[in-house]
DNA sequence: GCTAGGATTTACT
DNA sequence: GTAAATCCTAGCA
């Protein structure tokens, strides 16, 4: 299939000079890409400097120093030794993970990259996207604004929050975003 | 130095 | 539902 047309729209550095909620939800409903690859952000989630589940509540460290860049900056580190998880920094300490994508472009590359063919297992889940769009720690630091990466603008879509996924501190935090009704979660929002 | 514990995914019972 | 895979950071001795 051909992959739809983008909607050529430059991203400004200062998209992602506020805080990291509120990129948080405005990232969804927009196409990331990284190369000829992406889709539609379906699930993202904030972590803030003054967050106990965030890699930056304890300060600036070698691994987590990326936080401390430039807004738009990558940041992407390793999960349980084997996943990596991509992260666009916010204000200093601050970022959103991206968690699921709808794929739309780069079918092919992506499902060769992943080993599945059922659309709903490409990028749904931090590792899984990050695997889908071929990043990995070589990405660290660059900056999204720049090539190989790309943003662009989607369609308006509803959002849905809820709690974040796989932490231990920090649970009180509705700091999880969805597309409302996407198939693409990496797991559903509770319903109210 | 040593070690507990992950912002996960997959396969298996 | 439960567990294994896998690595390296951060925190503490």
């Amino acid at each position: 299939m051909a992959d739809r047309q983008l909607m050529s729209v430059v991203f400004p550095a200062s998209f992602f000079d506020r805080d990291a909620v509120n990129v948080a939800r405005a990232l969804i409903g927009t196409v990331f890409m990284v190369g000829s690859a992406g889709g539609v952000v379906v699930e993202t989630e904030a972590y803030t400097r003054d967050d106990p589940a965030s890699h930056s509540f304890r300060g600036q460290t070698p691994r987590n120093a990326p936080m401390f860049g430039q807004p738009g900056t990558a940041y992407v580190y390793r999960s349980y030794g084997l996943h990596w998880c991509m992260n666009i920094v916010c204000q200093p300490g601050s970022a959103v993970l991206l968690r699921a994508l709808e794929p739309t472009h780069g079918w092919a590359v992506m499902t060769e990259r992943r080993g599945v063919d059922d659309p709903r297992l490409v990028a749904s889940g931090p590792g899984r996207l990050s695997q889908a769009l071929g990043i990995d720690g070589l990405l660290n630091g660059r900056s999204v604004l720049d090539l190989p990466f790309s943003l662009h603008l989607g369609e308006p879509v509803n959002v849905v929050s809820g709690a974040r996924i796989g932490i231990s501190r920090g649970m009180d935090r509705p700091w999880r975003f969805g597309l409302a009704g996407s198939r693409f979660l990496s797991r559903p929002f509770p319903v109210p």
